[in-house]
DNA sequence: TTCAATGCAAACAATTTGCACCCGA
DNA sequence: TCGGGTGCAAATTGTTTGCATTGAA
């Protein structure tokens, strides 16, 4: 389902701001944090304020529209729809690459089997070194 | 080597406040946030300030002697000495338990083979839903 | 006597909240 | 006209910084 049916059916209405909100966290791609969200819109649609921009974010995620995941002192969002996957985040160079859930299942599983832990692998952000700085460090 | 011989190594010294904070990470067992090691300072030595709580912190993991996480909204502190371990957060309940690292081995080697990503698995932060929380909403 | 160490207050950054106005169904 | 939606400013929260004082080697 669209996010606007989503929105409809709770009442609730996509205004040019909300619209503009989903359109950056998709154009995205992977995932983008609450700052650059708010750079991007700032520019796109000036006169739109930071707190509608944080509070359209919090709609979303309830409406599980976007998710949102941790990544040490921010948070980043990315588009519920695009599937889970996990984030891993250069430290040398910041980039993000995406990969894909399934890697951790068997993890998700032990997790489950000797922790009595069910994690929620929506969530999970990784830092390291990319490609590319590792060629660079050398 | 311990703490106090790697403060002395580099001229600086194991004052109170250091020892206690140190104590108070070592005594959390898994990892605990930095306000709570505040909350704890202030009740067992009053009059530290939490700039010192954060300064040491700081400094302590500078120096490798305690690891420093983030969840998104905050930073979590444990004993480097306690090895490498992961951190299971209970969304509902809050609270946390550790689990070994070997664990991710296989993923670790999976992302640097087909990513060519090398994952610092030092720092991962997983939420999801303890045992007890689970029996609860049943 | 020197410089590491601390307390205090003020600065910070990211995010959240209170409030009054506005506008569309 | 009712309440969803917004902008604005101020509040919060966790953490960091600047500065002057203190105290141990």
């Amino acid at each position: 389902m669209s996010c606007n049916a989503i929105l409809r059916e709770n009442g609730l209405r996509l205004t040019p701001q909300r619209r503009l909100i989903l359109d950056i966290v998709h154009e995205s791609g992977g995932h983008i944090t609450g700052e650059d969200i708010i750079k991007v819109v700032r520019r796109k649609m000036p006169g739109v304020n930071k707190s509608t921009v944080y509070r359209t974010l919090e709609l979303l995620e309830k409406l599980d529209c976007v998710c949102k995941s941790g990544t040490g002192d921010r948070f980043i969002y990315h588009h519920a729809e695009e599937g889970h996957h996990h984030h891993l985040i250069c430290s040398k160079c910041n980039k993000t690459l995406d990969c894909d859930e399934d890697l951790f299942a068997p993890v998700k599983k032990v997790l489950k089997a000797e922790y009595g832990f069910s994690v929620d692998f929506k969530h999970l952000v990784m830092n390291g070194v990319c490609v590319d700085c590792q060629k660079k460090s050398k």
